[in-house]
DNA sequence: CGCGACCGTGGAAGCGGTTCCATTGACTCT
DNA sequence: AGAGTCAATGGAACCGCTTCCACGGTCGCG
């Protein structure tokens, strides 16, 4: 079932049935609705290989995203399907677990025949891929990473590790502990290290001491957090409250202070970053940052730039971090029954929105 | 950066080129060498969609999947990126909302061009999409849901059911509530209904009454749950137990249970189904279905097909369910204290598996 | 030593579209 | 009425690759 079928049930030539596809002008109407009819006849679809070959694009949109079963990941990517749903456009996933994994990908797409347009996500791209592809003419946005001259989705990591901290300070504590990504992480995310400087500025701002062992670092799981925050819980000076980078690691820190037989929020305070979906219904008090958000406009930017409504501007978008004040907070000693708090709770509008999910 | 601009560079034919990438054996060492070394100079990678329209393939899977972002469906999808790890393929997301974008999606993908290979996650596809895709001869696979001559992948969902229903009864239980999806919904998913069915069943081959109103059903969210939870946690008559078909609903329950000052598991038990991340983390008794393992096993099966291992083996690929015991079921009328519970929890390889992630 | 196999290779055809160019015919304008 | 426009259309060229076919050169064998 090829153009040419259509063209011959219609009696036209196969220029004039691809006219027809592409809403061309001219075409006159009568002939229109023959090819029509030939395309609704022989229940006809173009090729969408031909047509990438020929036009030099594929419709397709790649998303490199580390991790992408990550919860921070998915709904950046939820936020991506939703601006997608009702374009032409596809979603091609591109997973990335390794650096070798992330240069293979970037390699292959820095032509317009695996994807328009790009959207990396949480990676800082080495610079030359950058190049590459921008010199190649394909749109790309970065989300929660930086690059000059590239458009990005980012938020402000170093002053949502001050929104923690503060607020924590301003709940009365001084014994104030970070748990972090490790520094040296192969696929180089700096979120973890922005977000323990914005922690040491605060720290150092009040005047508060932070003691050798007061911050350390973990892999981005769960269980490796527990593992590190057991063993600050277990110093003489323990702290009243932690701050961890992400809530994935935040709940590490739970789980370390229910097996340390310590109340939270009444022996220990908990923050954590980013409010996935479990935060709510952990009752995590968080900074939450605008995943879905970012990734919806992530997208959108490129759409605009594919279908020509707008022009590629380098530069930041910059979303918003907002504390979320749930229930593993509260004033250090101030010694709460676990039982009475419950499970969820929260005050954010976050908190109706995702009930309805 | 064409293959001519290599043969030239080579000082070969085209032919030969494409004889070098695609490592056939009519080709001497030294002309593959030189071949080799232009590639190598040029930094050239053929252009896909050349190759797809060529070949006839695209060496791009593609899954169907509805709300992607649902827990359990994200499960699978890792199982997919796992297995696809190391193959050549891409994956293509087809994000499904409604029957007509169910429609269109299934529709596109009728012949290689845009996928060589499916997986349709939950969806009952119309036979006649189904029928149309065996004959353009597209490889797919079902998982969670059926149809006649196609591989699936799936569990008992009746047996899932009765497994439920039946440690509740065990526990002791005899006024056990089922809560599960709404029966008429416009994808057709039929898991919630088989659920229920092997509910019936067991509580009649108990002498259980089911009263009017025990069974009910809502939106798979979890605000609608709690909702319906709600209802009947305020008859007279309250069950006991609460049996969901989901853990999304399971969750709604809790919260239901908690809002009505309701103490779980000792004024309520409640079991959910399918064990997704947060289930561990909540401690909700559960029934596991092994999600990431049907997402690998289909892409495993494609792939054999695809890559010639093996013939398309229609018939159902079975994947045990197991009851996960954690926290929030015990025997009637036991009053435990709320407390003593904290989160987490469970006795399964499941958790401890799930620490690492 | 001559003939047929066969290996290695170049080049053309084809995959299914898009787009440019040339052609035709109707229509306008002087 | 003839020249010039312009709309509508057919057809060729092209996108970049694979694959088939044909051809020249070796080699083995009689």
């Amino acid at each position: 079932m090829t153009i040419a079928d259509v063209a011959a049930h219609a009696g036209v030539g196969a220029g004039t049935v691809s006219r027809v596809l592409n809403n061309s002008p001219r075409v006159s109407p009568t002939t229109r609705a023959r090819v029509l009819a030939a395309i609704e006849a022989l229940d006809y679809r173009p090729n969408p290989l031909a047509q990438g070959l020929s036009r030099g694009r594929c419709q397709t949109l790649g998303v490199v995203v580390p991790f992408f079963t990550h919860a921070s990941a998915i709904e950046r990517l939820r936020g991506v399907v939703a601006a997608l749903d009702g374009s032409r456009y596809d979603l091609v996933l591109f997973n990335v677990e390794s650096p070798v994994h992330r240069d293979e990908h970037l390699a292959t797409l820095t032509r317009r025949d695996r994807a328009d347009g790009l959207i990396v996500m949480s990676l800082p791209p080495p610079p030359e891929s950058i190049e590459r592809i921008v010199r190649a003419g394909v749109p790309i946005v970065l989300v929660d990473a930086r690059a000059p001259g590239v458009p990005t989705v980012v938020t402000d990591d170093v002053e949502g590790g001050r929104l923690a901290t503060r607020y924590l300070i301003d709940l009365g504590h001084e014994r104030i502990a970070f748990i972090g990504d490790e520094h040296d992480n192969p696929l180089g995310f700096i979120a973890g290290r922005e977000r323990e400087q914005g922690y040491r500025e605060t720290m150092a701002a009040a005047g508060l001491p932070v003691p050798d062992g007061y911050v350390d670092h973990a892999p981005h799981v769960r269980g490796a957090a527990r593992e590190v925050a057991a063993r600050v819980l277990d110093r003489p000076d323990r702290p009243t409250a932690v701050f961890a980078s992400s809530d994935t690691q935040a709940l590490g820190v739970l789980e370390a202070a229910r097996a340390a037989g310590l109340a939270v929020p009444g022996d220990l305070s908990v923050v954590g970053f980013d409010d996935i979906e479990v935060s709510g219904y952990a009752g995590l008090t968080t900074v939450r940052q605008p995943l879905y958000e970012s990734g919806r406009l992530a997208a959108r930017l490129l759409l605009d730039v594919l279908e020509g409504r707008a022009e590629p501007e380098p530069g930041e978008h910059r979303l918003e971090l907002e504390l979320v004040e749930r229930t593993t907070t509260a004033p250090p000693g101030r010694r709460d029954t676990f039982a009475s708090r419950g499970r969820g709770g929260g005050h954010s509008v976050r908190d109706r929105v995702s009930e309805e999910r």
